[in-house]
Parts: C-alpha cells; structure tokens; sequence
DNA sequence: TCCGCTGTTAATCTGGCGTTAATGTGCCGT
DNA sequence: ACGGCACATTAACGCCAGATTAACAGCGGA
C-alpha cells in the first residue's frame, strides 16, 4: 500500500517513514503544501496522510484542490491544535479523518487500517495466505513453501505479498512498482526484474511447479491452481 | 466490588454511583483524566469505567497510561460517537470493552458483569507468561529460563511482557516504542536497540536456541516455538 | 555518597538494496 | 524463415540504512 505524507516537520517524517514502513507500507513524502497537491494529483496512492500546517500552500487547501482534481483517494488529516474548528473545517473540505498531534502510533495505524478497509483497496485481511503449497503468516511474517521454511527479505515480502492477494492474476510492472516502490519517478529501473528473479530464487527454483509466471509485456502472475 | 468512575458529567455520575451502589458495588468518582490517572494506579479496583471524553487527558491517554503503568484492571470504555474509530483506537490502546453513549443501564449492567467475571478468569489476564522454556509471573515480576532465575530491571520486564504477548509475532520498533516507553516520537532515538541488547544478553547470551530474533526493516519477534 | 538503571552517543559490522551491464528469449515485420 | 528489436533474465558490485555493541553521563534511590 503505497502513502503519500504531506508533511513538513522533519522529525515526524522520519518517524511515520520508518513506523510505517516497518508495518510494510510504502511511504512518499511531500515537504510543502503545493509539491504534495502535485504528487497526489500525478500519481495514485491508497491514503495521503496530511498535515495541516504546512509552508506554500495550507492543508485545507491542499485537501480541497485534491477533492476539486477529482481525487477520492483516503484523506487523513494531522492538525496541530485540538480546536473542533480545524476538525470541522478538514472534514466539509473532504478530509475522511482527522487526528490531533501529538498522536499515538497505535491509534495512527488503527485509522489507517479503518481508512484502507472503507476504500475498498482490500476486504478484512486473513492473517495467512495461502496460495497451493505457499503460505504467508502476515503477523509474523513467516513465508513456507511445501511445509519448509522460507528467509525473505522486507522488499521480497512485499512483493510476495502483493502477488499472493492479487494471485490467479497479473499484476503489472507499474502496479508492483506504485505499491511495493510507491512511486514511478525513475522509469528505466530494473528493480522490479531484479526482486522477481530473487523471489524466484527462494520460491520456485528447484521446484518442478513454478508459481510466477512472466506475460511478456504485461507483467507477472502468481498462479493461483495448478 | 470496588469500581473507578471517571467520568466528567454530573448527570452520569449521579446516574452510576446510585445504579451501581444498588448492585452492591462500591464505587469510587475521578472527575478529571489525571485524577482518574492518579487513583488508577495508586488503589486496586475490580474495574474501570472511562470516559473518552475527560478535561485534562483524554480518555484514551489515561487507559494508556494505565497500561503502561503495568494496571490490568479491566477497563470499560464510555465513547460518545459510535464512530467505529474510537472503539478501534480504546481497543488497540488496551481496554477491554466499550459502550456508546447513550446506553441502558441494564446494559451496563451485563458487561460490568461479564468484565469482572473475566476479570477471576485465568485464560483472560493470565499471571503467568510461558513460551518455550521462558516464564514470567506478572505478579511476582518473577522471570526464569529453563529453571534459573533472571534478574531483569523494569524497562527489560516491559520490553519482555510486550515480546511475550506477541509471541510469534513481528513487533515494530514504533510499536515497541510506544508500549514501553510511551509514544515520545523521537525518530532518532536508539533505545530500543539497546535494551533488545541487554534483554538479549541476559536471556539468550549462552543460549544455543536465541528466542528474540531481528527481522531486518520490520522489528523483532520472539519464537513462539523452537 | 555510591550504585544501578536509564537513555544518548558513537564506532563498527552486516546484509539488503538498487544500479549496471551482459546474456538470453520470444515476438514482430519483411 | 530469418533477422532485428524489445523485453526479460541473471550475475555482480558498491553503497548505505539498519543493526549491534560498548562506553559514558545523568539521575534518583538506598
């Protein structure tokens, strides 16, 4: 699930960044208000989280614009003061939540669990996915293939992951990119070739069952039966 | 049963103390979030009733606050909107259960019931923590491995506690961080690094089967089996 | 005052990440 | 059928974020 922080306070950045990339989010950052309204409306993301004090260009704004371009992706606004002004004002602006800062993390990733869940992005995840012989415990993030365990890398698990909820069909270049990378800005990386081939490497090498398949000019598909 | 009110409203205080006094119970008021706080972990009750709503701190602080104070008391959330992001948020942050206002006394009646029936329960709030050969006694604060006797300080026992409840599964550091340590949102901090450290060497230094494993980019976990 | 716990700093180590480039393979038009 | 080209596979490499660890200073309690 690919983010967009739109936030200019260094400290919080760094923080959301690594907090949420630990829960296996993709996170992008916008450091003033107009170079965020540009990214969301250039790319697709699953949530943008949003500050509302922000240099250039205020979150209020930020949020109406988005709304204005025809964005319905999650809005989630960070406001600095607890007055209900600010919450008011976020939400008839199109905002879907707003949390007060400081906050805390749990209840942060509560929201955005809530936010993900209502965009339809996915239905109430499993905790394991099972996919023919291959499973995937989501909590602890434990990969096995034919009953033996499997060491993957983050990166790797993101992209396992993806393939395994979206299995029996194919997933593009860009797809895996926007989600796993959350974000298209260097179009002649090979990164995507390079994790399939190392996930191949862990999964299907040795095996006479092959679970990715390449559509040559499509992408790669996750085979969902045998 | 003696059972902490805080809550800010007149109305429903008046309301509970005699509704619940009728019951038999013996029912003590707080009417600020601190000095809810501050009874909560100085006296010993059978329950807690909480209003998210509070002057001073919030509801959701004083039950965090609550917990990390090492409080187990069972504690029933009172939340104004029936957003289903307030409940998510009191749940994540430990509470027990919840109601939305307005409510019916008999209603509260049963989870008051249900609460503190749990509450003699062993499998609901288990005193003592067994995974593999590793074992804490919540009350005692007591830690052994294979037998022998651990001394760990208070912090080693949070961070502990935390690994223990999650067996199995992958913690964040941001989780970890706000659990043990409250959610200072210092992104260049290093402690929790530290203390995975000194855990480590006091539990699994020696050790030929290491039970906290580091899951480079996600956290840690501690295995649940061997 | 001394001791032990706590959290910061900083040096070092490790392995994951993404780039590059060489090689391989299928698809297209002629 | 064949060549050319775009797309895909794979190995190798340097960088650096992330993890480990030791050492230190502040603080509070005995």
């Amino acid at each position: 699930m690919s983010i967009l922080l739109i936030e200019d306070d260094e400290r919080i950045v760094e923080f959301l960044k690594r907090g949420l990339g630990e829960q296996g989010h993709a996170v992008e950052v916008a450091m003033t208000g107009s170079e965020g309204l540009e990214r969301g409306r250039q790319e697709v993301y699953s949530l943008i989280i949003l500050d509302v004090m922000l240099p250039e260009l205020d979150g209020h704004e930020v949020c109406q614009e988005l709304r204005l371009a025809g964005i319905r992706t999650p809005i989630l606004m960070l406001t600095a003061m607890d007055g209900l002004d600010d919450v008011i004002t976020g939400l008839r602006l199109g905002a879907d939540d707003y949390m007060t800062k400081p906050f805390s993390f749990r209840e942060l990733l509560a929201r955005i669990e809530a936010l993900l869940r209502r965009g339809g992005d996915y239905e109430a995840k499993p905790s394991v996915l099972e996919v023919q012989d291959i499973s995937f415990d989501r909590d602890s993030l434990e990969v096995s293939r034919a009953g033996r365990a499997i060491e993957l890398t983050s990166k790797e698990l993101a992209l396992l992951e993806l393939l395994l909820t979206s299995a029996g069909k194919v997933v593009s270049r860009a797809q895996i990119l926007e989600t796993v990378w959350g974000s298209s800005n260097d179009p002649l990386t090979n990164i995507v070739e390079v994790y399939i081939r190392r996930l191949r490497a862990k999964i299907d090498d040795g095996s006479d069952n092959p679970l990715i398949t390449t559509i040559r000019g499509r992408g790669y598909r996750l085979e969902a039966k045998a």
